[in-house]
DNA sequence: TATAAGCTTAGAGTTAACTCTAAGGTCAAC
DNA sequence: GTTGACCTTAGAGTTAACTCTAAGCTTATA
Protein backbone atom coordinates (compact mmCIF):
# COMPACT_ATOMS: atom_id res chain seq x y z
CA UNK A 1 0.00 0.00 0.00
CA UNK A 2 1.72 3.09 -1.10
CA UNK A 3 0.82 6.50 -0.25
CA UNK A 4 0.20 9.47 -2.27
CA UNK A 5 4.12 10.24 -2.86
CA UNK A 6 5.61 6.91 -2.98
CA UNK A 7 3.06 6.55 -5.89
CA UNK A 8 4.23 9.58 -7.05
CA UNK A 9 7.92 8.70 -7.42
CA UNK A 10 7.10 5.27 -8.56
CA UNK A 11 4.98 6.59 -11.92
CA UNK A 12 7.08 10.21 -12.16
CA UNK A 13 3.27 11.63 -12.10
CA UNK A 14 2.90 14.24 -9.66
CA UNK A 15 0.70 14.29 -6.45
CA UNK A 16 -1.19 16.69 -8.04
CA UNK A 17 -1.69 15.27 -11.36
CA UNK A 18 -2.70 11.74 -9.63
CA UNK A 19 -5.61 13.86 -7.72
CA UNK A 20 -6.31 15.14 -10.78
CA UNK A 21 -6.85 12.07 -12.37
CA UNK A 22 -8.88 10.65 -9.43
CA UNK A 23 -11.02 13.69 -9.95
CA UNK A 24 -11.85 12.97 -13.12
CA UNK A 25 -12.73 9.66 -12.69
CA UNK A 26 -9.51 7.68 -14.55
CA UNK A 27 -8.04 6.13 -11.13
CA UNK A 28 -9.11 6.23 -7.32
CA UNK A 29 -7.02 4.76 -3.87
CA UNK A 30 -8.89 1.57 -2.67
CA UNK A 31 -7.91 2.68 0.52
CA UNK A 32 -8.17 5.57 3.23
CA UNK A 33 -5.97 6.03 6.48
CA UNK A 34 -8.08 7.17 9.15
CA UNK A 35 -7.26 10.53 8.66
CA UNK A 36 -8.32 10.23 5.23
CA UNK A 37 -4.64 9.85 3.49
CA UNK A 38 -4.82 7.75 -0.09
CA UNK A 39 -3.86 3.91 -0.25
CA UNK A 40 -2.90 2.97 -3.19
CA UNK A 41 -3.32 -1.26 -3.71
CA UNK A 42 -0.68 -3.18 -6.55
CA UNK A 43 -3.95 -3.25 -8.65
CA UNK A 44 -4.55 0.79 -8.16
CA UNK A 45 -0.54 1.39 -9.15
CA UNK A 46 -1.35 -0.52 -12.61
CA UNK A 47 -4.00 0.94 -13.38
CA UNK A 48 -1.58 4.33 -12.83
CA UNK A 49 0.14 3.31 -15.14
CA UNK A 50 -1.98 2.05 -18.02
CA UNK A 51 -3.11 5.80 -17.74
CA UNK A 52 0.56 6.91 -18.05
CA UNK A 53 1.31 4.96 -20.64
CA UNK A 54 -1.84 5.87 -22.68
CA UNK A 55 -1.34 9.09 -21.97
CA UNK A 56 2.26 8.81 -23.69
CA UNK A 57 0.66 6.89 -26.52
CA UNK A 58 -0.81 10.54 -27.34
CA UNK A 59 -4.71 9.29 -26.13
CA UNK A 60 -6.16 11.95 -24.30
CA UNK A 61 -8.26 11.50 -20.94
CA UNK A 62 -10.98 11.15 -22.42
CA UNK A 63 -9.77 8.73 -24.49
CA UNK A 64 -8.56 6.60 -21.30
CA UNK A 65 -11.50 6.84 -19.75
CA UNK A 66 -13.21 4.88 -22.40
CA UNK A 67 -10.04 2.28 -22.61
CA UNK A 68 -10.49 1.89 -18.90
CA UNK A 69 -14.02 0.76 -19.01
CA UNK A 70 -13.48 -1.79 -21.07
CA UNK A 71 -10.50 -2.78 -19.05
CA UNK A 72 -12.74 -3.07 -16.42
CA UNK A 73 -14.91 -5.38 -18.21
CA UNK A 74 -13.07 -6.52 -20.83
CA UNK A 75 -15.68 -9.86 -21.58
CA UNK A 76 -18.05 -7.10 -22.72
CA UNK A 77 -16.37 -5.02 -24.91
CA UNK A 78 -14.79 -6.13 -28.26
CA UNK A 79 -11.62 -5.84 -29.86
CA UNK A 80 -12.93 -3.59 -32.21
CA UNK A 81 -13.95 -0.68 -29.65
CA UNK A 82 -10.07 -0.88 -28.87
CA UNK A 83 -9.65 -0.35 -32.40
CA UNK A 84 -11.76 2.62 -33.32
CA UNK A 85 -10.20 4.53 -30.18
CA UNK A 86 -6.90 3.97 -31.77
CA UNK A 87 -7.00 4.28 -35.30
CA UNK A 88 -9.25 8.04 -34.56
CA UNK A 89 -6.40 8.81 -32.33
CA UNK A 90 -3.55 7.32 -34.96
CA UNK A 91 -5.81 9.40 -37.85
CA UNK A 92 -5.89 12.87 -35.71
CA UNK A 93 -1.93 12.33 -35.35
CA UNK A 94 -1.04 11.54 -38.79
CA UNK A 95 -3.24 15.16 -39.48
CA UNK A 96 -1.32 16.75 -36.93
CA UNK A 97 2.01 15.47 -38.37
CA UNK A 98 0.94 16.45 -41.85
CA UNK A 99 0.40 19.82 -40.90
CA UNK A 100 3.20 20.01 -39.05
CA UNK A 101 5.60 18.79 -41.57
CA UNK A 102 3.93 21.38 -44.14
CA UNK A 103 5.00 23.68 -41.55
CA UNK A 104 8.70 22.34 -41.24
CA UNK A 105 9.39 22.58 -44.89
CA UNK A 106 8.23 25.88 -45.15
CA UNK A 107 10.20 27.10 -42.22
CA UNK A 108 13.83 25.22 -43.69
CA UNK A 109 13.09 26.93 -46.79
CA UNK A 110 12.96 29.95 -45.38
CA UNK A 111 15.98 29.57 -43.48
CA UNK A 112 17.84 28.53 -46.76
CA UNK A 113 16.66 31.41 -48.47
CA UNK A 114 17.71 34.22 -45.91
CA UNK A 115 21.66 34.89 -44.98
CA UNK A 116 21.32 35.21 -41.70
CA UNK A 117 23.74 37.87 -40.88
CA UNK A 118 24.13 41.12 -39.45
CA UNK A 119 22.91 43.15 -42.26
CA UNK A 120 19.77 45.17 -41.66
CA UNK A 121 16.73 43.47 -42.39
CA UNK A 122 15.52 45.78 -45.21
CA UNK A 123 15.97 43.02 -48.20
CA UNK A 124 15.45 39.76 -45.78
CA UNK A 125 13.74 37.00 -47.55
CA UNK A 126 12.02 36.05 -44.86
CA UNK A 127 10.12 39.46 -44.58
CA UNK A 128 9.40 39.03 -48.24
CA UNK A 129 8.17 35.63 -48.46
CA UNK A 130 5.56 36.49 -45.79
CA UNK A 131 5.06 39.64 -47.27
CA UNK A 132 4.54 38.16 -50.46
CA UNK A 133 2.15 35.03 -48.94
CA UNK A 134 3.76 32.44 -50.87
CA UNK A 135 3.80 30.05 -48.41
CA UNK A 136 -0.25 30.14 -49.10
CA UNK A 137 0.43 27.32 -52.62
CA UNK A 138 1.09 24.80 -50.03
CA UNK A 139 -0.10 24.33 -46.41
CA UNK A 140 -2.16 27.83 -45.83
CA UNK A 141 -4.07 26.39 -48.72
CA UNK A 142 -6.01 23.40 -47.27
CA UNK A 143 -6.85 25.51 -44.52
CA UNK A 144 -8.45 28.02 -45.56
CA UNK A 145 -10.56 25.82 -48.37
CA UNK A 146 -11.53 23.70 -44.68
CA UNK A 147 -12.41 27.00 -42.93
CA UNK A 148 -14.22 28.38 -46.05
CA UNK A 149 -16.25 25.14 -46.05
CA UNK A 150 -17.18 25.04 -43.17
CA UNK A 151 -18.94 28.46 -43.03
CA UNK B 1 -11.07 51.49 -47.46
CA UNK B 2 -12.57 48.21 -46.25
CA UNK B 3 -14.57 47.92 -43.13
CA UNK B 4 -14.34 44.82 -41.27
CA UNK B 5 -16.91 42.36 -42.90
CA UNK B 6 -14.80 42.82 -46.21
CA UNK B 7 -11.94 42.45 -44.67
CA UNK B 8 -12.99 39.41 -42.93
CA UNK B 9 -13.95 37.95 -46.38
CA UNK B 10 -11.04 39.05 -48.07
CA UNK B 11 -8.46 37.29 -45.49
CA UNK B 12 -10.82 34.57 -44.46
CA UNK B 13 -10.45 35.69 -40.92
CA UNK B 14 -13.37 36.38 -38.75
CA UNK B 15 -14.09 40.15 -37.57
CA UNK B 16 -14.10 38.63 -34.21
CA UNK B 17 -10.65 37.60 -34.89
CA UNK B 18 -9.56 40.56 -36.37
CA UNK B 19 -10.49 42.44 -33.42
CA UNK B 20 -8.75 39.88 -31.18
CA UNK B 21 -5.30 40.60 -33.29
CA UNK B 22 -5.85 44.48 -32.95
CA UNK B 23 -6.25 44.24 -28.90
CA UNK B 24 -2.99 42.37 -28.67
CA UNK B 25 -1.59 44.80 -30.68
CA UNK B 26 -1.09 42.86 -33.56
CA UNK B 27 -3.03 44.70 -36.07
CA UNK B 28 -4.86 48.26 -36.69
CA UNK B 29 -7.29 50.11 -38.68
CA UNK B 30 -5.96 53.07 -39.93
CA UNK B 31 -9.27 54.90 -39.88
CA UNK B 32 -12.71 55.17 -38.11
CA UNK B 33 -15.77 56.50 -39.43
CA UNK B 34 -17.53 59.27 -37.72
CA UNK B 35 -19.25 56.34 -35.67
CA UNK B 36 -16.31 54.87 -34.93
CA UNK B 37 -16.53 52.12 -37.62
CA UNK B 38 -13.00 50.36 -38.37
CA UNK B 39 -11.52 51.05 -41.73
CA UNK B 40 -9.00 49.64 -43.18
CA UNK B 41 -6.24 50.75 -45.64
CA UNK B 42 -4.60 48.64 -48.41
CA UNK B 43 -1.56 49.15 -46.00
CA UNK B 44 -3.74 47.51 -43.49
CA UNK B 45 -4.94 44.35 -45.46
CA UNK B 46 -1.40 44.11 -46.47
CA UNK B 47 -0.52 43.70 -42.73
CA UNK B 48 -3.46 41.58 -42.22
CA UNK B 49 -2.29 39.30 -44.56
CA UNK B 50 1.12 39.39 -43.32
CA UNK B 51 0.05 37.64 -39.76
CA UNK B 52 -2.08 35.61 -41.56
CA UNK B 53 0.62 33.57 -43.69
CA UNK B 54 3.14 34.13 -40.56
CA UNK B 55 0.32 31.84 -38.66
CA UNK B 56 0.00 29.31 -41.29
CA UNK B 57 3.35 28.75 -41.22
CA UNK B 58 3.26 27.85 -37.36
CA UNK B 59 4.24 31.65 -35.38
CA UNK B 60 2.32 31.68 -32.45
CA UNK B 61 0.97 35.48 -32.46
CA UNK B 62 4.09 36.46 -29.84
CA UNK B 63 6.38 35.78 -32.61
CA UNK B 64 4.05 37.69 -35.22
CA UNK B 65 4.16 40.67 -32.67
CA UNK B 66 8.30 40.67 -33.34
CA UNK B 67 7.97 40.06 -36.86
CA UNK B 68 5.72 42.64 -37.25
CA UNK B 69 8.08 45.46 -35.13
CA UNK B 70 10.72 44.21 -37.39
CA UNK B 71 8.76 44.82 -40.57
CA UNK B 72 7.93 48.16 -39.68
CA UNK B 73 11.55 49.21 -39.07
CA UNK B 74 13.77 46.96 -40.67
CA UNK B 75 16.18 49.43 -41.03
CA UNK B 76 17.32 48.89 -37.29
CA UNK B 77 16.90 45.02 -37.60
CA UNK B 78 19.16 42.09 -38.49
CA UNK B 79 18.21 38.96 -40.77
CA UNK B 80 19.66 37.21 -38.00
CA UNK B 81 17.07 38.33 -35.60
CA UNK B 82 14.58 37.40 -38.35
CA UNK B 83 16.21 33.95 -38.38
CA UNK B 84 16.44 33.37 -34.90
CA UNK B 85 12.64 33.79 -34.52
CA UNK B 86 12.55 31.58 -37.46
CA UNK B 87 15.04 28.85 -36.20
CA UNK B 88 13.27 28.76 -33.29
CA UNK B 89 9.56 28.17 -34.27
CA UNK B 90 11.51 25.14 -36.33
CA UNK B 91 13.47 23.24 -33.61
CA UNK B 92 9.44 23.80 -31.64
CA UNK B 93 7.71 22.15 -35.01
CA UNK B 94 10.61 19.37 -35.51
CA UNK B 95 10.57 18.89 -31.38
CA UNK B 96 6.83 18.25 -31.85
CA UNK B 97 6.87 15.98 -35.13
CA UNK B 98 9.28 14.07 -33.35
CA UNK B 99 7.30 13.25 -30.71
CA UNK B 100 4.38 12.61 -32.91
CA UNK B 101 5.87 10.28 -34.52
CA UNK B 102 7.10 8.54 -32.21
CA UNK B 103 3.31 8.31 -31.30
CA UNK B 104 1.92 7.56 -34.38
CA UNK B 105 4.81 4.75 -35.02
CA UNK B 106 3.68 2.87 -32.07
CA UNK B 107 -0.34 3.26 -32.96
CA UNK B 108 0.41 1.59 -36.28
CA UNK B 109 2.12 -0.75 -33.83
CA UNK B 110 -0.59 -1.12 -31.76
CA UNK B 111 -3.30 -1.52 -34.36
CA UNK B 112 -1.05 -4.47 -36.52
CA UNK B 113 -1.19 -5.84 -33.43
CA UNK B 114 -5.20 -5.87 -32.70
CA UNK B 115 -7.43 -8.17 -34.94
CA UNK B 116 -9.82 -5.90 -34.28
CA UNK B 117 -12.75 -8.11 -34.56
CA UNK B 118 -15.96 -8.45 -32.31
CA UNK B 119 -14.43 -10.56 -30.26
CA UNK B 120 -14.17 -9.47 -26.85
CA UNK B 121 -11.72 -7.85 -25.69
CA UNK B 122 -10.03 -10.48 -22.95
CA UNK B 123 -7.10 -10.85 -24.80
CA UNK B 124 -6.99 -8.03 -26.83
CA UNK B 125 -2.91 -7.07 -27.77
CA UNK B 126 -3.77 -3.07 -27.60
CA UNK B 127 -4.97 -3.80 -24.01
CA UNK B 128 -2.00 -5.97 -22.78
CA UNK B 129 0.42 -3.72 -24.81
CA UNK B 130 -0.90 -0.57 -22.59
CA UNK B 131 -1.09 -3.07 -19.16
CA UNK B 132 2.13 -4.02 -19.86
CA UNK B 133 3.77 -0.09 -20.86
CA UNK B 134 5.52 -2.11 -23.34
CA UNK B 135 5.69 1.87 -25.39
CA UNK B 136 7.46 3.11 -22.36
CA UNK B 137 10.80 1.65 -24.25
CA UNK B 138 10.06 4.48 -26.59
CA UNK B 139 8.76 7.72 -26.75
CA UNK B 140 7.56 7.69 -22.78
CA UNK B 141 11.23 6.97 -22.22
CA UNK B 142 12.54 10.46 -23.62
CA UNK B 143 9.97 12.46 -21.96
CA UNK B 144 10.01 10.97 -18.56
CA UNK B 145 13.93 11.23 -18.79
CA UNK B 146 13.07 14.64 -19.30
CA UNK B 147 10.18 15.60 -16.71
CA UNK B 148 12.71 13.64 -14.02
CA UNK B 149 15.92 15.89 -15.09
CA UNK B 150 13.56 19.38 -14.69
CA UNK B 151 12.62 18.03 -11.20
C1' DT C 1 -40.15 54.54 -40.62
C1' DA C 2 -39.37 50.15 -39.50
C1' DT C 3 -36.65 46.25 -40.08
C1' DA C 4 -32.51 43.82 -40.65
C1' DA C 5 -27.84 43.64 -41.17
C1' DG C 6 -23.74 45.25 -39.51
C1' DC C 7 -20.89 47.75 -36.33
C1' DT C 8 -19.15 48.99 -31.43
C1' DT C 9 -17.29 47.64 -26.61
C1' DA C 10 -16.29 45.03 -22.48
C1' DG C 11 -15.92 41.00 -20.86
C1' DA C 12 -17.05 36.06 -20.28
C1' DG C 13 -16.58 31.31 -22.09
C1' DT C 14 -13.98 27.46 -24.46
C1' DT C 15 -10.45 23.64 -24.54
C1' DA C 16 -7.10 20.33 -22.34
C1' DA C 17 -4.42 19.03 -18.97
C1' DC C 18 -2.54 20.31 -15.70
C1' DT C 19 -0.52 23.38 -11.81
C1' DC C 20 -0.82 25.87 -7.89
C1' DT C 21 -2.69 28.03 -3.55
C1' DA C 22 -4.80 28.41 0.85
C1' DA C 23 -6.19 26.73 5.01
C1' DG C 24 -5.84 23.29 7.79
C1' DG C 25 -5.22 18.27 9.65
C1' DT C 26 -1.56 14.29 10.56
C1' DC C 27 2.61 12.08 11.65
C1' DA C 28 7.49 10.96 12.70
C1' DA C 29 11.47 12.60 14.85
C1' DC C 30 14.14 15.11 18.12
C1' DG D 1 5.87 19.50 22.41
C1' DT D 2 7.32 21.51 18.54
C1' DT D 3 9.29 21.52 14.11
C1' DG D 4 8.85 20.06 9.41
C1' DA D 5 7.37 17.04 6.00
C1' DC D 6 3.33 15.22 4.22
C1' DC D 7 -1.52 14.84 3.66
C1' DT D 8 -6.46 16.74 2.84
C1' DT D 9 -10.03 19.71 0.15
C1' DA D 10 -12.03 23.25 -2.72
C1' DG D 11 -11.20 26.10 -5.91
C1' DA D 12 -8.47 29.43 -8.63
C1' DG D 13 -4.85 30.16 -12.14
C1' DT D 14 -2.25 28.92 -16.49
C1' DT D 15 -1.70 28.75 -21.65
C1' DA D 16 -2.97 29.99 -26.50
C1' DA D 17 -5.88 31.56 -29.61
C1' DC D 18 -9.75 32.23 -30.31
C1' DT D 19 -15.09 32.41 -29.90
C1' DC D 20 -19.10 34.17 -28.28
C1' DT D 21 -22.48 37.21 -25.78
C1' DA D 22 -24.89 41.26 -24.41
C1' DA D 23 -26.33 45.69 -24.90
C1' DG D 24 -26.56 49.20 -27.71
C1' DC D 25 -25.43 52.28 -31.95
C1' DT D 26 -25.47 52.90 -37.30
C1' DT D 27 -26.65 52.19 -41.88
C1' DA D 28 -28.95 50.51 -45.92
C1' DT D 29 -33.17 48.98 -47.80
C1' DA D 30 -38.17 48.65 -48.66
Amino acid sequence: MLKISELSKKTGLTAHTLRYYEKHGLINASNRSEAGYRFYTDSDVRRVQFVKTARNTGFSLEDIGQLLSIRVDKLSHSCQEVTDITRKKLDEVSAKLTELQSMQQTLQLLLESCCGGPENATHCSIMEALDAGLLLDREAASRTEQQGETK
